[in-house]
DNA sequence: CATGAATGAGAGTTCATTCAT
DNA sequence: AATGAATGAACTCTCATTCAT
């Protein structure tokens, strides 16, 4: 197994603890189990436990920053733009069952940034808030084009839709994240998350 | 000072450490120490630190349900009836800086009762869900009424209206809390977080 | 028993054990139960495992520095003052078999203060440097004080001397507490360490 | 490279790391890619990180005991033999900067002798102790005889002659170690260090 | 012979919780 | 009722040592 390998195996196996149990409960011991490793090798791709979480965080951003710069390349108006936007939300986190828990971490992991002072770990944490403004600024242009174009809603500031647009998709997808875990049904289901980002954007950002 | 007023202090110097350092960082010594009182006799007021946690959401949960069961008395069409829920949110959250904490906390709360083991606090955690699924049912039972009526769009499920509805507000308002704490700017205010829920009704709910 | 004397008693196992095992091996666990707490107290004490041995290091520095200064402040002559400077060796570190166990930690202590990373140690650190440095100083002002005087042998710089005249009684006192613990003879006894220093002033320094 | 060669350099490169670091902050990784080689490497040639210790002091020990045999027996008083063995201590740790780091070594040496539970370097250990005694010995036997002859002081008894001349060498010898690690000036050079002992031998231990 | 990835025991340390005062 | 000193369980993390390659 090559070392890029390994160091997915840990940010998957984690990424599952994290999301069933919460950073807090969750043991280096059981991360490294889950991934078939000891719990010392765990060290060697990892400087400590929130360099886990911060890693997989990161990891999200960047990804999801990357395709939106893919995709936003070939599209033209914002409607077709926002869409791709939440497209990739989509393509990202339902993929399948894993990727789901992603939305559990990345819930639980950007609260954390506050708290670092480990000095090895502030360059991951400015990373993480570069790629965040980034992805932020992607939505929000959009947006504002949107808007200037007389194609978007002008009612509220672009910040404020973006948040709307961001909680509601999050939420949605929690939803099933939590339907997966508990085994409990809550009312829809995985092609609904698409259905309601669609009507979002039609009924609520159109003009 | 009286027992309630002890155990309220105990609540809000809880709200705001958890809220700026998180469950995991927060420390009883401080919030004992933010609460005036020493540690040991936080444990006269609460079983442990998760209780406490526990004790703020449920304590949200029913004022919420409670005031929820006052204004719907008095409302009679499902407009009116989801433009009171939201506004309680509102009440409850935007009231002060102290109560924009309780955004975080619910956050960080409601993952945390898959893990209670603790035989005391099993009826706690079922006081919780049972207060988490009136104050869904509230909602889900305005809107199948609306849709029912046809005064709301039917394209979506109830439960996903209600998920994007809870998602945005809630997302809406951890942006206030964030700038709050991290004196950054946003890009809105307060008073734009009751117009976005009010134009998601217009526009996303009505038909 | 008050913080004070709780101190002491951690200071005073933590020698014990030190001496016995060496920094290396000694655990927490057994400093605590040797002083007859805890092991989570002892860290209400002391910030951490290293503290605790540059604690007991600076604590014999400011010991000697002070009876130096009481000493020489009755003294005049040089003869007199180095006198007075290697009986408060002698008394500090012979008084009985838990001041022999000095010799050791401090022997031990000192080259751990180039591995201090910590920066709550760094002051700790700096006063340790700031009193070694004073005793020095004492010694070598005294020194030179003898040869400009004409009654100190001129051979040799006042930092050799008082290198010889350090090494002689770290090293005589050193044999004691070997033999101490190691229920071995030696071949000289306490009363020995004296003589020897006195010896020493009176043939290899004096004039 | 071979063998011995292997040896060697890993010695070497154990010694400049203990002297440096200390052999608690010590790591086999360090040792040996200072030493060229692989981790793994290192315990073909060593049982473990405190054979390696015991190993340098041993050898420091032996290389010490055959150069006095050696210049022991062309000389006949014991004046001109006490000589020789002190040439021989700054022959062997004052050659370079290299030796001087051994000084540190033995002095951090010695005291692990009493952890040793290892079976396989109990031996080890019996031939240090086999080799110190043997040291102690040959001093001790040119000071008794020195003192028979009536060329010796009287007044004290050899072993604390033997403590005084060892801890003086070894403390001036110190000094030019940390000199060399810290850049510090300590006010005295190398060839003070053997003005020191021919002082010493004239002024304190001829009658 | 040589590697260095992998192991896992065991240490330091924290802090929720208890309880003598 | 109130304190905060004291406890000790359980965690993270390190690194000497091993072993498949």
């Amino acid at each position: 197994m090559s070392t890029d390998t390994k160091k997915l195996k840990i940010l998957d196996s984690a990424t599952q603890v994290f999301a069933e149990k919460g950073f807090l409960y969750a043991t280096m011991a059981e991360i490294a189990k889950n991934a078939g490793i000891s719990t010392g090798l765990t060290y060697s791709y990892f400087k400590n436990k929130l360099d886990i979480l911060l890693s997989i965080v990161l990891g999200f951003l960047q990804h999801i920053n990357l395709k939106n710069t893919e995709k936003l390349e070939s599209a033209s108006d914002p409607v077709e733009k926002i869409y791709a936007v939440f497209h990739n939300f989509e393509d990202l986190l339902l993929k399948d069952e894993k990727t789901l828990c992603l939305i559990k971490v990345l819930n639980e992991g950007l609260p954390h940034l506050v708290m670092i002072n480990d000095q090895d770990l502030l360059e991951k944490r400015l990373n993480i808030i570069k790629e965040n403004r980034k992805l932020i600024k992607t939505m929000d242009l959009i947006i504002t084009e949107g808007q200037k174009k007389g194609v978007f809603d002008k009612t509220l500031s672009p910040s404020v839709i973006r948040q709307v647009l961001c909680g509601s998709i999050e939420r949605v997808i929690y939803g099933l994240f939590f339907s997966y875990f508990s085994k409990e049904d809550i009312g829809y289901k995985k092609e609904d998350a698409g259905k309601a980002i669609e009507l979002l954007i039609n009924k609520f950002i159109k003009k």
